[in-house]
DNA sequence: TTGAAACATGAACCAGCATTCAAGTTTCTA
DNA sequence: TAGAAACTTGAATGCTGGTTCATGTTTCAA
């Protein structure tokens, strides 16, 4: 009988992962049809029926990948939160500036939105679903942004850390997020970058740096 | 029997005012009970016994003044919405400098949030649970943002418009969700504004101004 | 080829909670 | 001060949907 098995699992909270190719299928199956609905219909109006339908498996198969409904949420919210590290990390490998970098960093976050349009009512939801998994996406992505900034005050006496960095992400989320609320009708994301690029080189109202 | 006049309230979504001074106190405590449960558990985890219960009135009351939870959740963004413009409004009355401007309007900002910390929690929630007020909130308080900056360009040629405002919006949200998850270790205030009128005046590693 | 492990299936269970309602009590108005 | 309107009460209702489980099928190592 599997039950054992499968009930030893659950109570070590240890999901074992898919031991066979099909096994594999199966559970992204689930992930990208959860993606769509969690995207969709948030996470409370979404349920494990039409996640299951969606991805054209049973409903009981649900349970041999995931231990539960918030389980399969974090799982997600952790997916997306790489997907944003590795979209950016290598758009601005080589860049040198600072800000040119920031510049680059804010470009390739907003092209990943737009692939992505169902980050932020994932990421979002996650505050009142995955409370960890989501202070962890907000704190990390802080930190790697302060240690991208920390190099560029060139005035002594002046240091640049931690408040400035959750300063530039908000920024580049809420612009994202106006990207997502204006769908269509939003602006390029390189005119976006240049302005925000402006502010960090010279300020909002300073003039712009030579061409 | 009232539950006929009840019901014709309910069905015409025109929920009635309180009439009488008891009426307008027992509504206000819902109010209050529902802004400590909702900023403690989320929307989906407070019952409306445990609002009633923390309200000290009866279950069935709830209804005499709310079609539903969701009802009461909108009443409440807009409450939050409002208290947010009304308290930075009155912060920014007599100030020329635009960049000094946004300084205290981050400031009062953050006051404000110090003090209603279930802000985050129940405006974020809302993009769920009262989608249009949600979205009211932030294009309002970013076209807000908008008419106060667009006179700060000094500099011919150069737009200043929603995009920054954005930018603005989203710093100074950011700053603010950054305060209530550091919790009692975060800067003051006025620190922090000082940092952003920073950034406003002369970027990122731009000199600081002049004292 | 075979047996055990891995995987698949969907009906049934059940707990939680929003909402209703019928019967009271208090407040206001004339 | 009476009658109507406003307000209060909490037990009962009804439904949704996450999770379990017993049974059946596929995969794979030896």
């Amino acid at each position: 009988m599997d039950g054992v098995k499968q009930a030893e699992r659950m109570a070590s909270r240890q999901q074992r992962e898919p031991r066979t190719k099909r096994g594999r299928l199966t559970r992204q199956r689930i992930l990208d049809a959860a993606a769509v609905e969690f995207g969709e219909k948030g996470f409370h109006d979404t349920s494990i029926v039409a996640i299951t339908q969606r991805a054209g498996v049973a409903l009981g198969s649900f349970y041999t990948y995931f231990a539960s409904k918030q389980e399969l949420f974090e799982a997600l919210v952790e997916h997306l939160s790489n997907g944003v590290r590795d979209a950016v990390g290598p758009a601005i490998a080589g860049v040198d500036d600072p800000i040119e970098r920031e510049g680059e960093a804010l470009a390739a976050f907003l092209g990943f939105v737009s692939d992505h349009r169902e980050i932020y009512r994932i990421i979002d939801e996650a505050e009142f679903v995955a409370p960890q998994a989501w202070r962890r996406h907000y704190t990390s992505t802080a930190k790697r942004i302060e240690e991208r900034i920390m190099q560029a005050s060139d005035e002594p006496g002046r240091e640049i850390g931690e408040v400035e960095a959750w300063a530039i992400m908000g920024m580049n989320v809420f612009l994202g997020l106006r990207s997502v609320l204006l769908d269509g009708a939003a602006d390029a994301p390189a005119d976006i970058s240049q302005r925000v690029m402006r502010i960090l080189r010279s300020g909002l109202s300073g003039s712009a740096p030579s061409p």
